[in-house]
DNA sequence: AGCTATTCATAATG
DNA sequence: TCATTATGAATAGCT
């Protein structure tokens, strides 16, 4: 597919990395694009040339977002825990004071159009938090649920375990949910027999 | 690149949609492979067909998840917050009662290896559980933080507003951090102009 | 960035 | 579904 066959193997001349780099990353987009368009598909790309540069693309009918929960919940594979540990972490990092930057920066360019298109960015702004505020007291009470049912399951199984009590039937493994994630953080506990 | 030249449309017949899927994918993937070896560049790539089924490719060197990181650091573009809501819907669909299956089997299968081992595991159960329970504690203290400070964000713009007041300084645009999550469901209120 | 000579991917067919 | 093959596409090496 050009003037000589290659090895696939890193290409150790740098400018030719990149240029091959693009010419394929535009070949790659195409080909996801046109399986999207005559086979009715949902693709997501991702691919970060080695400077780190990042190029993407996504089926329009849908998101990266959408497409990577059904990955989950078909693949059972998890990807967002790994973030949830990361979202700590920026939290951790960056002033708190700097929330909702464009929004705010919204506001000022609306300043400069005149108060009454000011005054419905404020209130769609207003009415976004308090839905915000409501998610997010939801989902704290999810999370305190959560930690409760732990809290009686295990009490149970340690009644349980002192009444030298076994379970019989093991099927219902079978029918338990992959994608429930209470132990983020521990991965290994899994696996050791 | 076949018999003839098609064009780039929605096949009609579901046989020759599916047949060219699976070779088009077959492509795609391969390509994907090509560059991240020739290119040094990391790929990410998830396809669904159109009857639901999955398949999907990463570079060797990395995960899904590390890529998927590092793409919403480098776009801004937030994947997981869409996901935080689906935890939700997760939640209240599956039976709070198969919490914790793999952890119950480990336990299951340790009784027929004797008490000490078995001891073993509540323990290290026991501590994850610990561990998980802070973790939601803290998860919760930083949401209620957040909320909070909104709030005071809020009203000192709206208070500001009343006061006619205008911020000259518009750099502190440039150092913001794009990955905060405040309005998930909101994204299109940022594009209006 | 463009331009071919080639190799590659694949649409149609068996 | 699987293999073959004629043809259009992608692209490696040059400029």
């Amino acid at each position: 597919m050009g003037r000589g066959k290659i090895e696939i193997k890193r290409i150790e001349n740098s400018t030719n990395r990149q240029v091959t780099f693009s010419k394929r990353r535009a070949g790659i987009l195409k080909k996801a694009r046109e399986i999207g368009v005559l086979c009715d598909a949902e693709v997501g790309v991702v691919i970060f040339s080695s400077a780190g540069k990042l190029s993407d693309y996504c089926t329009p009918k849908t998101t990266l977002s959408r497409i990577l929960e059904k990955y989950q919940t078909n693949s059972g594979k998890i990807l967002w825990d790994e973030k949830h540990k990361s979202l700590s972490a920026e939290i951790d990092r960056e002033d708190l004071n700097s929330l909702q930057p464009k929004e705010l920066i919204a506001i000022e360019e609306a300043l400069n159009n005149g108060q009454a298109n000011l005054r419905d960015k404020m209130m769609d702004h207003w009415r976004m938090h308090k839905r915000n505020e409501k998610m997010l007291e939801d989902e704290h009470k999810m999370l305190a649920f959560r930690v409760h049912q732990q809290e009686v399951e295990l009490s149970g199984g340690i009644r349980e375990l002192e009444l030298g009590y076994h379970h019989d039937d093991r099927d219902f493994a079978a029918s338990m949910p992959f994608t429930f994630r209470v132990q983020p953080s521990h991965p290994n506990l899994q696996q050791e027999k």
